[in-house]
DNA sequence: ATTTAATTTTAGGTAAACCTAAATATTTTA
DNA sequence: TAAAATATTTAGGTTTACCTAAAATTAAAT
């Protein structure tokens, strides 16, 4: 199997089965792949005799520790590749996905333990996803969801559930990025939005929005 | 036709019309890339289809305009990478070829573009390969080779005519880089070898080596 | 507990990029 | 300039990743 096709096979079996415990299912892995079940079939088969993968026929599957393994080495190329578009050539956090999509293939140890070395070792990416380190290792980033904080707390944002440019787009326009502070002025039990202060100004979000904000406590 | 094939076709069909003004020879090509003489043939009639080159049956192939632009954004690319590897990850010059070789491939009009801004827009890469700009115009680079330089001369290393890491190794150590001058202090008509002066030491270059240093007139 | 619905797998096919080896061109040499 | 040597192309096959559609399995609903 070639391995830029078996590495996204990895990483959409290791993003479904963060959702689903139970593991990845075939139909879930074909759409996320652009590709048709009976083709997700095939491909399983071979993971599974090259070791990346636990499957047993018409059950979900998951990861092996081998595929794990090399799952958390292509997020680690990815985030550490957004870190530099970002940080080094400027680009917004809305745009970086395809190009992190290409980059995250290339596969020399060396480059990506320089890489890192050369952004500071960053522990997130720009979205606040944690950064694999050199093991395997990923850090918890210590978050809740904005819509589960209550009236006149203050939190800091911390990351997002949702990756679209669009929503990037949006919490932009808000003046909301990695760090910033909010302060929850009100909730509306109506449609569960509530009212935020960020910066100096106020904005309404709505429960769609606000449920794909992740905030933290602020540390000062 | 695969990009990333129809790239390294049209990358080594470049190449090889620098040296062989007819063209490129299918059997050249084949070499180039590892592949069989009769795989070239067939790729030769889909890239001739796809308007990249200028085919005639049993001739040797040259580039279109279209193919050259396309060359010449694949160089653009892998020499910027080098340049990165090199001034921003630290890697020695003998080292980048293969990683340069996959990031080539990536194709973003702004990250290429970023890229360059990043790095001071650098005209030669650190080879001394001259690095084409956006639209795709080479620089010349004002060079002789060392063999045709005279007794007494005092020049500088602009570039090399050798890629292989054992020659880069070898330059490494007796501290010959770009920019290096050299005071050429004897040739030895027996062997065609000289004695060059580089930094505070001598050295006896043979003439395998000399005539793949490339010199220039050094500036003050 | 069947039947129905949904999911997954299998079977048979296609296209691209490779292969080998035979056939055809071209070039070189005698 | 004809024969020999070299280079290129063509013809027929293989493999991989995809496809469609039929068959099989599992899950859901009556």
């Amino acid at each position: 199997m070639q391995p830029r096709i078996r590495e996204n096979y990895v990483k959409a079996i290791y993003k479904l089965c963060q959702k689903n415990k139970e593991g990845a299912y075939t139909n879930d892995i074909a759409l996320a792949l652009q590709v048709k079940a009976g083709t997700v079939s095939e491909s399983l088969k071979k993971l599974s005799e090259e070791g990346f993968i636990v499957y047993y026929k018409h059950r979900a599957v998951k990861l092996s520790a081998k595929g794990q393994q090399l799952a958390l080495r292509i997020i680690r190329r990815h985030r550490l590749w957004e870190v530099f578009l970002v940080e080094k050539l400027g680009f917004g956090w809305d745009e970086i996905h395809p190009m992190a999509e290409e980059l995250e293939h290339i596969d020399f140890d060396q480059l990506t333990d320089r890489l890192d070395v050369f952004l500071d070792k960053p522990s997130v990416d720009p979205h606040g996803d944690p950064i694999p380190d050199k093991n395997g290792k990923l850090s918890k980033v210590n978050y809740r969801n904005l819509t589960a904080c209550s009236l006149h707390e203050y939190v800091s944002m911390v990351g997002i559930e949702n990756h679209q440019p669009s929503f990037l787009q949006l919490l932009d326009q808000l003046g909301l990025r990695l760090g910033t502070k909010l302060l929850i002025k009100e909730i509306i039990p109506f449609d569960g939005s509530m009212l935020v202060k960020i910066g100096k100004k106020e904005f309404y979000l709505s429960k769609t929005v606000s449920e794909n904000i992740l905030v933290g406590p602020h540390k000062e």
